[in-house]
RNA sequence: GUGGGUAUAGCUUAGUCGGUUAAAGCGUCGGAUUGUGGUCCCGAAGACCAAGGGUUCGAUUCCCUUUACCCACCCCA
């Protein structure tokens, strides 16, 4: 008890107990992202340390306090804390962007962030996310809202918001951050600590404050979509009227402010209210100057990240079903040292035929394999004792009926098992194959 | 980084106003007469009561420190 090694804080480990859950989810996101034209991309765990200063931006909270860093042989390396500045480098690096655009991939991974773990937020956790390369329209941005509406909706989630907001090109934006510094500087002496550091750095990030006195001064804050730009209010107009088109419900909301320096134009969440104060299970946006900046050409691209754990979370709190767990098939249970070998041979054949199947290997009584069967939840059981061995010829049990049939464990035991379970399933075999 | 809370068997929790062998449920293992599970019944194993220090004749119970975990701020998925 005293000297267990533990995990790491803000880690988790998942366990065959709850495996089912990553297993729906996984399979509900890769078949939507695909159904969608997206393909899987797997990029390294950790990047140079300045990929990330450079896309996610020197400044913000991310890179300033939060990576996880090592320098080994002279390099400075960091655990990725999000997912898109390692897709887009390997974008480039392997010519896809070159390719025929828009260049669509999707992703399953871990990131790493070094911030105090609370409800829904864990130093290392799991995202699924997409970019999508080489489209200023805003139709993309409407695709890419839609596919992970779709992905919600198929884990059967309820009560999620999608906010929306433009935040602008950075024409559009630098007028506005003017004027937003104008409205606050005669507020300097009522702001948060943090709001006054905000001030200079990123003046949006005060209307996002939580501080009641600082909501109160941002009521009357000029907002971003007043002084968009004539291109950035056609798109965000357009993508506007596309969500409609598709029957999606969202609120503008103003107060979006993406903590990542990358984002222009779009930027979105789908919040949850069902799991603590983290409630942003989906967050994305376009980041039209990201690929530039990142050495590439001028290229827009957009995407977003989707936290998996949250959105497990969500689903569990909400009643969500899961696909079931895989369980055995057969159980064989034999009854002394001679039969084992034969049980090891059948589950051999059991398995070249797809059947998950399983022996006792903890040299159980009968009647502990018994009950371990039942524990394991077994469709079947076979017992394999001296009787059965001679007459070559055993009974397999329905462990949820409890009804018994023969089966020959000659050369025609799969044909017997087949025949049997497909009767089970579906009143007889032929029935099953029509 | 800043607050607040919690720390007793694998899990969920009692409990000791400081006093000999720390309790229950779940789980695990085994039994309930000879080769058939699930319910019920019986039994067993399993905890130096997070760690270190202090007060005391005596601490798991009180005090301090540390650590871990949880929740919130912050930030974001």
């Amino acid at each position: 008890m005293a000297k267990y090694i533990t995990r790491p804080n803000g880690t988790e480990d998942i366990t065959p107990k709850n495996i089912h859950k990553w297993l729906t989810v996984e399979k509900i996101v890769r078949e939507t992202a695909e159904k969608f034209g997206f393909s899987e991309i797997r990029v390294p765990t950790f990047e140079t340390t300045e990929l990330f200063q450079r896309s996610v931006g020197e400044t913000t909270d991310v890179v300033q306090k939060e990576m996880y860093s090592v320098t080994a042989k002279e390099t400075v390396f960091t655990l990725r804390p999000e997912g898109t500045a390692g897709t887009i480098r390997a974008m480039l690096q392997n010519g896809m962007l070159s390719e025929a655009l828009p260049q669509k991939v999707f992703y399953i991974l871990s990131c790493f962030r070094h911030e105090r773990p609370q409800a829904g937020r864990l130093r290392e956790f799991h995202q699924f996310g997409i970019e999508m390369a080489g489209s200023s329209s805003p139709y993309a941005d409407a695709e890419v809202i839609l596919l992970a509406k779709n992905v919600l909706d198929t884990c059967g989630l309820k009560n999620i918001i999608l906010h929306i907001n433009s935040i602008g090109c950075p024409e559009c934006r630098a007028k506005y951050y003017d004027a937003l510094k104008a409205y606050f500087a005669n507020a300097t002496d009522q702001l948060c600590e943090t709001c006054l550091g905000r001030l200079e750095r990123n003046p949006m990030r005060i209307l996002d404050c939580k501080s009641p006195i600082c909501q109160e001064i941002a009521k009357d804050a000029p907002l971003i979509l007043d002084f968009l730009c004539e291109d950035c209010k056609a798109h965000f107009d357009t993508l506007q009227t596309a969500l409609h088109d598709m029957n999606i419900e969202f609120s503008i909301d103003p107060h979006i402010v993406r903590g990542l320096d990358y984002y222009t134009k779009t930027v979105f969440e789908f919040i949850s209210t069902d799991i603590g104060a983290q409630g942003t299970v989906c967050g994305g946006g376009r980041y039209d100057g990201l690929i530039e900046q990142l050495g590439g050409q001028k290229i827009p691209a957009l995407g977003f990240g989707m936290g998996l754990e949250r959105l497990i979370l969500t689903m569990e709190n909400q009643g969500c079903e899961f696909m079931e767990s895989s369980h055995c098939n057969v159980y064989l249970a034999p009854m002394d040292d001679a039969a084992r070998p034969v049980a090891m041979n059948l589950a051999a054949q059991l398995r070249d035929a797809g059947i998950r199947a399983e022996f006792d290997l903890a040299n159980r009584t009968f009647k502990a394999q018994m009950k371990y069967a039942d524990k394991l939840g077994t469709d079947y059981l076979i017992v394999l004792g001296s009787n059965e061995l001679s007459e070559q010829s055993a009974q397999l049990k329905n462990m949820k009926t409890g009804q018994q049939r023969p089966i020959r464990l000659d050369a025609h035991f799969i044909e017997d098992y087949t025949e049997i379970s497909l009767t089970d399933l579906f009143g007889s075999p032929e029935s099953a194959r029509r």
